[in-house]
RNA sequence: GCCGGGAUGCCCGAGCGGUCAAAGGGAGCAGACUGUAAAUCUGCCGGCUACGCCUUCGGAGGUUCAAAUCCUCCUCCCGGCACCA
């Protein structure tokens, strides 16, 4: 696909979702030059799965391959262990380096869910920055005045907020700068609260004698809450390897307002085609909740092919019609003729605690095949090989 | 180094000797309702087969019949001043 489309169909397949553009012509003249471009996407392992919102920026780098050009995908294992300090409101806290080669394991294996395969340049920043003596990090560290660190508003906030910075932070910026002068990149992708900190790897790439990368920012996916931008430590995110079922009911929490953003952002529905959903949805001619079940069919085949509408009826059999799933986990009972349920639940893993479990079952959130429990004290006849539910999410099968 | 402010449950934040398992808010969970795991309303929200008991208020000691609340030391954070460059 990549031959036939002229500068102008590239380009509008490239802008598509775009936050910021910096410089903002310089793209056509770029793609005019008629190579390959080298696109780094750095991400840092600090977390253990891929999210939809990390997905955005990666669906973007994906847009480059398919045009023929080269995803400089790089691995943050250096700098995860020095934290991102954008838009954080406190000091991350460090981690190990048995943690980070972890999670770089787990994600790679994700990437290739986005990612085509080829071209596709996979690096470790520790290769370069592993290897920097006191000397060439002083270098680094003349390029940047404090002044303009604190010109960041996340850092501003923190220092007015009474919230502690540490010096290494302020590295963090220099170093993925650093990348960016090490793969000759053409162009960087990050998430809009990267802006800054890509800004940094023109300025080096400039003082290293290179011409300066483009910068493409994407917007930041809300989360399930509707609220905050999606991420894992805030727990409002919807993952890559998600199960089908799961990944589709979790489309169908998000607030409808948040519909446009995600089929923009997260699927690759034509823009078009979105246009008028959204003024089909102002008219009344199409519901919201149909257009939100599309929207969540459309996500989970982008990453397990074939199996939206199965993701569509489980959703269903579980939720609208207060049924059960077909594959849940098996408990077994022990002997006793008198079973204790609040016991069985926590046992089981249903409830954290019998506390809790005790008030599930004052709340009439315990059902056994269906049926209300209000008592404690079951015979353990009455529940064996029955399915033992709390709330509308939790289920298990109880042995015989 | 000095002076002062601060550290409370998942998060924010009241409390400032007993009536504190600790107000309030947020998050979360459940019930009702709903196109929806949204919105709204209601309830729950440390543990323990539980009108009682146990473990919690940065850490370690101490005072007291009694401490989250008072004292001592320590750790960390914030601010100011000083010092060094």
């Amino acid at each position: 696909m990549a031959g036939q489309m002229n500068i102008t169909d590239q380009l509008s397949h490239l802008m598509r979702g775009v936050d910021t553009v910096v410089p903002e012509t310089e793209l056509a003249d770029r793609l005019a030059e008629g190579r390959p471009l080298r696109v780094k996407l750095g991400l840092d392992p600090t977390a253990p799965s891929v999210t939809l919102g990390w997905a955005v920026v990666l669906r973007k780098l994906r847009h480059f391959q398919e045009l023929g050009h080269t995803a400089v995908l790089i691995v943050g294992d250096f700098t995860a262990q020095v934290g991102d300090p954008s838009g954080k409101s406190e000091t991350r806290k460090r981690l190990s380096a048995e943690e980070v080669r972890g999670y770089a394991e787990r994600l790679l294996d994700q990437f290739s869910k986005v990612l085509l395969p080829e071209p596709l340049e996979v690096r470790y920043n520790s290769e370069w920055l592993g290897g920097l003596d006191m000397a060439e990090v002083l270098e680094l560290t003349s390029k940047v005045t404090v002044a303009q660190m604190l010109e960041r508003d996340d850092f501003r906030k923190r220092f007015d907020g009474q919230q502690p910075i540490s010096v290494m932070e302020f590295m963090y910026p220099l170093l993925q700068g650093y990348d960016s002068v090490a793969v000759e990149a053409d162009v960087e992708l990050g998430g809009a609260d990267q802006l800054w900190n890509l800004m940094m790897g023109r300025v080096l790439q400039e003082r290293f004698g290179q011409r300066a990368q483009m910068v493409m920012t994407m917007p930041l996916l809300i989360g399930t809450d509707g609220e905050q931008k999606m991420s894992q430590s805030i727990g409002n995110y919807i993952g890559v390897t998600d199960e089908p079922s799961d990944m589709f009911g979790k489309v169908m929490s998000i607030p409808d307002a948040l519909m446009r953003q995600y089929f923009e952002l997260a699927t690759e529905v034509g823009v078009g085609e979105i246009v008028s959903a959204m003024e089909g949805l102002v008219s009344g001619d199409v519901h919201p909740g149909d257009l939100k079940r599309r929207l969540g069919r459309e996500i989970v085949e982008l990453y397990h092919p074939g199996a939206g509408i199965a993701a569509e009826s489980a959703f269903d059999q579980v939720f609208r019609q207060g049924g059960v799933p077909d594959d849940i986990d098996e408990f077994a009972l022990d002997d006793n003729p008198d079973q204790w349920l609040p016991a069985v639940m926590t046992e089981a893993g249903l409830t954290a605690s019998n506390g809790e479990a005790r008030r599930m079952i004052r709340q009439g959130a315990v059902k056994v095949d269906g049926d209300k429990i209000d008592t404690e004290d079951v015979l353990r006849s009455a529940i064996a090989g029955r399915v033992l539910q709390v709330g509308k999410r939790r289920f298990v099968r109880l042995g015989p």
